[in-house]
DNA sequence: CCGTTTCGTAACTTATCAAGTTTCAAATAA
DNA sequence: TTATTTGAAACTTGATAAGTTACGAAACGG
């Protein structure tokens, strides 16, 4: 199966974003992504819209962080992104008045539901800048000093 | 993205396939789950591998348990289907140098690990036989009598 | 043996949707 | 006015479970 990547590429936008004063433009974070600058516009047109970054137009402008990356939370960014469906497991549907099929989707549905209760209530433990600061940490572990750049725009 | 129905599917499957004293053939089961005898055959090879149904060929052949349904746990049909990927949600992996890449990744990998550990703890405490319990029950209280077909064959 | 049933399997097509792409209009600043 | 940059619509691509087609092999009945 296909695998949803806006949450996890948008964390790293976020990231990158807050080291930088001035804006970065779509076609910075589309080389830093390796993508193409209208991808990064159709994600972060959510982020934008929850108020987490804000944009501009023309000569100068560009992205830039809405608010401090201390008041998001994962689960944030997660809803910012559309919350896209979390599981790959599916339910079959092919005999909707089957009990037998009731059962099964019954059953399968509730394990599934506690454990997407359990990973969105982790999400909404992490912040955003817990990350920076994790990273910081493992950063100066390694001896590096900071600027954690990507293989940078 | 697209769901894998193949555990949902199965499990009903195998419900079905406790009631007839007689071989099931894929043609059949196709018909139950409105699909088609190949695809059916398909999916329940790695059952069979498992032992968990056993099959004969030529006439009269067709598939059944290859043990009791109290034998089988929701987890020992997830993993017979081919453990199939249970997230949709993925990770980034453009910039795998990027130590910032590498926060975020590592911050969901442990989120989405913990959810997977979850689930994969409630599919090995739920036997295959609860589900058929849980449907007889709930059938008993709307007054069904037993023989739980589908819109059967 | 022969014909029918049924699984076994390979090869191919389809459906879906995030990702990727192209393109141009609109807004902003120099 | 010209260059820059977002906004947005419309389209193509890629990945893969699902679905399909086709045929060989095995088992049984007559």
């Amino acid at each position: 199966m296909r695998h949803d990547g806006r949450l996890s590429r948008m964390l790293h936008v976020l990231l990158h974003m807050e080291e930088q004063k001035r804006p970065m433009t779509s076609d910075e974070i589309a080389g830093m992504l390796g993508t193409n600058p209208a991808l990064v516009r159709r994600t972060l047109a959510g982020l934008r819209e929850g108020g987490y970054v804000v944009s501009e137009r023309g000569h100068g402008g560009g992205w830039m962080l809405g608010k401090p990356l201390s008041e998001m939370t994962l689960r944030d960014v997660y809803d910012a992104v559309g919350a896209p469906e979390i599981f790959a497991l599916g339910l079959a549907d092919d005999q909707p008045q089957c009990l037998v099929e009731q059962a099964v989707n019954m059953a399968l549905r509730q394990s599934l539901d506690e454990a997407k209760a359990l990973l969105l209530r982790r999400f909404a433990e992490i912040r955003v800048s817990d990350l920076r600061d994790d990273f910081a940490a493992r950063a100066a572990a390694l001896g590096i000093i900071p600027g954690m750049s990507c293989a940078d725009a």
